[in-house]
DNA sequence: ACGGCCGCTTGACAGTGTCAAGTTGGAGTT
DNA sequence: AACTCCAACTTGACACTGTCAAGCGGCCGT
């Protein structure tokens, strides 16, 4: 050791980078700061000149994780081409995928009490993913007892709850991934009569 | 100590009692096994000798949580008496209630790695509540879109997602829970088309 | 060339879940 | 009624966790 003063913004990298395997590895509940400091290979000491505490860390992960949640919505709707409720299920279902994708950091991202002060940042890229359902049902043609704010709400609950089924559920989890997808579109696709006329 | 030779099963019971208590009143993840014991009254290592493990103390208490889930499952169908929507959707909304009255146990239930060998009467309780809600949606017409499966599937993923969407957005909570209960049925109300012929 | 400093390490502390070994009170037997 | 035995419970220990307090050691400015 000792020898290891490589960059500068390396470890901070690392760490996170430690975390975000380590989530994907396995239960929430069995990461450990140390063993991110392991697989960083530095001291078990290090993450706290990064992070004021474990739960910074995991909020930078789930930072990262609510970016690229983002991304995966934005880029199913932008490969539907229906009407309005088509690209509001296009979305839904790549909401979905990245559920599948990526089981234990998504249970993390709603079932994790943040840090007290409350990271601007995660707050900020939550608001992101946020601001595009809410976007995609504000194009949707609702009929008048469905307003803007209780169409959302059906959305994401929807979205959420197909998942949160489906980790509920999971010690089988036998159908494939094709399967499960398809089931998610029949179930989404009964919330048309809230978002077509 | 050394005289509270009580009863026998006083123990189990009490510890049973102290672990629902400290769920009710913190976060989850901060419930730990002797803090149950020094609750009870005993040492920390007595929990060991009526539950294999902390994971089983819980498995036990959530048990009993789903007891009272299907009891005021029960309750809601029997005080409706509309169509078979409306029972669906009383049915949901004890749900519902109920997450509201005991969020902390609620969240555990649903995100809680249950024990190795998965305690079987767990497994019994939560079928309990789960056939409650099938029946219900047995007993609606639907149309020919939407098969007993996909009915489920939705009427579930609708009431757990809603109790979701109130945790992740928790801080704030400001609603009362009258509010909060009427938001609910308008958009449980949206399922009707899926329900209704 | 040389202080100062910042990044990281080592060490410690309180707390956790779980295992191993004791202790002790009550029940059963003769 | 004395004695044994057993099971419930306790005490103690271990490995592990997150976090804090010091301390070492290379890099940077002067």
């Amino acid at each position: 050791m000792t020898a290891d003063h490589k960059r500068p913004e390396d470890v901070r990298a690392a760490l996170l980078a430690a975390a975000e395997q380590l989530i994907e590895a396995g239960p929430a509940s069995e990461v450990s700061l140390r063993a991110c400091a392991r697989l960083a290979g530095v001291s078990h000491a290090a993450p706290a000149h990064y992070f004021p505490s474990k739960a910074h860390l995991m909020a930078a992960v789930l930072t990262r994780a609510f970016d690229d949640l983002s991304d995966r919505m934005e880029a199913g709707r932008a490969a539907s081409d229906g009407d309005g409720f088509d690209r509001l299920k296009a979305i839904g279902l790549a909401y979905i995928g990245f559920a599948l994708d990526r089981p234990n950091v998504y249970a993390m991202m709603f079932s994790t009490p943040y840090p007290d002060g409350a990271d601007g940042e995660m707050a900020q890229a939550g608001a992101r993913a946020s601001s595009i359902l809410a976007e995609a049902v504000a194009r949707t043609e609702r009929p008048p007892t469905v307003d803007q704010d209780l169409g959302v709400t059906f959305a994401w609950v929807n979205v959420h709850g197909f998942v949160s089924l489906l980790h509920a559920l999971k010690p089988g989890s036998g159908a494939s991934r094709e399967a499960t997808m398809a089931e998610a579109d029949r179930m989404l696709s009964l919330m048309a009569p809230a978002f077509r006329v």
